[in-house]
DNA sequence: TAAAGAAAATTGATATTTCCGATCTATGAT
DNA sequence: ATCATAGATCGGAAATATCAATTTTCTTTA
């Protein structure tokens, strides 16, 4: 079916205001003749007379009033539309899906949560969390708008923001040797009894990466679940580990059993970045989020770069 | 404000329902650079990205899900509005403002008035009786649509389509020395006494006209106010009267007192003929009542033409 | 009665927009 | 690595819209 044109209609409530085809013209900002022309076309679509041509002005007939009344009704809606679609298309109003990495979401996510939602009251967050390829994955299948997770990574089709240096220190017993040690550097981990994160952490590769250590090494056949338990299980003195300092300040609990120690010699660690599909309309909103995160967490991480 | 064209809405929910710019634009016989560009268009215009562009195929942004659903719903209105307003413009579809005058609407109206509501049962048929001038006065003003007239009639910028003849009868009281003559003709009323309706009534002059007399004969100080009173005074004895035979015939209550003869040389009359303003959009619905009176009456009128 | 005036229709030239075909680019699949 | 698919881009041609000027019609005024 062959529709009116948006502009015709205005063009006939204007006339219908007006009464006139010349003010008509005059208040849609077209001369007469093109105003003639528009209604005379919406007639010849009709199939009805709309206005009756008389020599002072013109009145609508009663299809007219109909298309009038319908027309103001369609362009009232028009007009409702182009207000509605760029603020459903703002940042954050409607669904929102984020992920993050285990040893990432317990010490970014709950701030980064209330903030948002404090500052975005229309967004609908759903968190999800997961290993890094997973979480790529999902990136890549749009199920995920945007994920944190933990560099170096390659992922091609993923574009990373970088936010910020997570270094890496050393959880041991509080009697440990290595706890009384100055200037602290990865080579004394050689031959210390390394526990881990188990396999598919990516804070395993990069603690195995930061050491240079051969994976084979360590007691392989003890492996954590979470940062938690790595924790508890240096308390329980079966050896020492590394854990990121962004999990130390943001409420990873140690207890009276486990000390804490920075590397000097080199600084060794990961960097934190938030990821998102490449060409995702969503990449404003995660780039935002990421200044959110740099924001809220630069007083209590390290500012110092990681070598 | 600027308004997207309903086309490039199309254009988008198509999209929304292909999953597929390609598809889409053969959806809407269009080139798929064609669709391209509205939708880009649409963009530009929201600000935000409607469709989010792979590899295989689009997928809707919120923003372009909101979108596609308001643009639905708009153009299902456009729709109706196109269906809608030629049934607004219908044969008599709303208000239709009908005149008549006294010595026609009785006999004519009921009649008429109970086929069109039969047959177009969304008229709202609004009577009014006066005599022709303000007949053509409302035609001229618009405040009325069309008006059964008495003929002949001249009106500038009105048109009138004549729908049959109406020949006079003389009405004489039984014993009246006229009701007896053979061969009556308009001459045999010189010197009677002629009973007309009151000054202004068409069929006074009409009556006049027809007889040749000279407005100034008769008894002019009685003069009826309608058909009604004149056949009574003619049934009173005061005197002789020409009245249509559409009355005669259609209802006109004449009493045992009254007699009816035609005459015969010549037969005279007047004509009924349904009037509107010229260039008026409800041309063809007057044109339609006329036939409707042509075919109700026919039968029950003379069938041969006033010479 | 004629002239003036007002309002819409018409006309013809111009400017804009639209639309298509061809080509290019990116991304997966074989 | 090559091919296939899908969308973006570009340039030119065709259709369309718009305007200024003019005409027509009807009404009002002199």
């Amino acid at each position: 079916m062959i529709l009116p044109t948006l502009r015709q209609l205005q063009f006939l409530v204007a006339l219908g205001e007006t009464g006139s085809f010349s003010r008509a013209a005059e208040a849609c900002h077209v001369t007469q003749p093109t105003l003639s022309a528009g209604i005379k076309e919406l007639e010849d679509l009709f199939g009805v007379a709309l206005a009756e041509r008389e020599s002072r002005g013109a009145t609508l007939t009663h299809a007219g009033e109909i298309a009038v009344a319908r027309a103001s009704a369609l362009l009232a809606d028009a007009h409702a539309l182009v207000q509605a679609v760029p603020s459903a298309g703002a940042l954050f109003s409607g669904p929102f899906h984020l992920g993050a990495i285990p040893t990432i979401a317990p010490f970014v996510l709950p701030q980064i949560v209330s903030q948002l939602t404090r500052k975005y009251p229309d967004v609908k967050l759903y968190l999800t969390e997961d290993r890094t390829q997973r979480l790529i994955d999902q990136l890549r299948a749009r199920t995920l708008d945007a994920a944190f997770i933990a560099l170096p990574w390659e992922a091609p089709g993923i574009e990373v923001m970088t936010l910020f240096d997570d270094e890496f220190l050393l959880a041991a017993p509080v009697n440990h040797p290595l706890t009384r040690k100055n200037g602290l550097s990865p080579e004394d981990l050689q031959g210390v009894d390394l526990l881990l994160l188990e396999d598919g952490h990516c804070l395993r590769d990069h603690a195995v990466a930061a050491c240079r250590i051969k994976s084979g090494g360590g007691r392989e056949q003890v492996a954590a679940t979470s940062l938690g338990t790595l924790v508890n299980m240096v308390a329980g003195g079966l050896g020492v580990s590394l854990i990121p300092k962004l999990a130390a300040d943001n409420g990873l609990t140690l207890g009276p059993d486990v000390a804490v120690r920075s590397f000097v010699t080199p600084i060794i660690g990961r960097q934190v970045g938030i990821a998102w599909k490449s060409g995702s309309p969503r990449e404003e909103e995660a780039r935002k989020l990421g200044e959110l995160v740099r924001e809220q967490l630069r007083p209590r991480t390290s500012a110092a770069p990681l070598s």
